[in-house]
DNA sequence: AGTAGTACTATCTTAAATGATAGTGCTATA
DNA sequence: TATAGCACTATCATTTAAGATAGTACTACT
């Protein structure tokens, strides 16, 4: 793999940073990540979610998950009992997105102790 | 650790939730992870950063410099040289990142793959 | 009969992020 | 002499994200 080091390959560099640019693109904003760690452990329906989520607006919570069914990465079954009920999965895809959650969620914690602890 | 699966256990939920939204808050908006991740590969100046990510503004690089600087990420190293040069350079805490954005960058590699491949 | 829950949508407003453009005072280079 | 680079800042305009509030049609519970 080629570097942009010390004295600079602007090109290289710019190559490693496009797909971390397209990663942040289908995850931007507040509530993605969340959401999807909210479905990590588990199935839930639209009322849980929210309950998990502390200061989500229903409408946030509904834009948000539709985003993420067009990107793949959750899954909106709607069960034909009547009255209807609506459920949420992580797909496969989704799933993928674990790893970097938990790196992302342990940084949190670090960064607290970083900024108060000293 | 407690969970919060199926049968959802809310309040522990959240408690693993939280952290995700604090890294988040400091890790917002479209260019600060380009920006440490272009520091990665070594110290840089104003310059060389812009060149490194397409489409940033002299405006947002400059503010998000700031931000990352208050929050301990990246140091602003003003060398008494004439004119003056100023070098950014990321700091230990900001190197603790680095597994993270790793993690990002590959599954927007594969995000490219599952979404154009299929 | 009244309240609460479900899974949303619609409308409106505000706040925050980002972008466009230009300018500064200096130096080095063509 | 003109141009470009450096490390920014200032001003303004636009876009986007997010929040507030209310409403729907239905059921279950008290």
């Amino acid at each position: 793999m080629t570097e942009c080091k010390e004295q600079h390959n602007p090109e290289e560099c710019t190559k490693m940073i496009v797909p971390v640019r397209d990663a942040l693109e289908i995850l931007n904003g507040k509530w993605k990540l969340p959401i999807i760690l909210s479905l990590t452990f588990g199935a839930k329906r639209f009322k849980q979610i929210s309950k998990d989520i502390n200061g989500i607006t229903d409408r946030m919570l509904s834009k948000e998950l539709k985003d993420l069914e067009v990107n793949q990465l959750i899954k909106r079954t709607v069960h034909d009992t009547f009255p209807p009920t609506v459920e949420y999965t992580i797909t496969e895809h989704g799933k993928s997105l674990e790893k970097m959650i938990t790196e992302l969620r342990n940084w949190g914690l670090e960064h607290r102790k970083q900024i108060m602890g000293k």
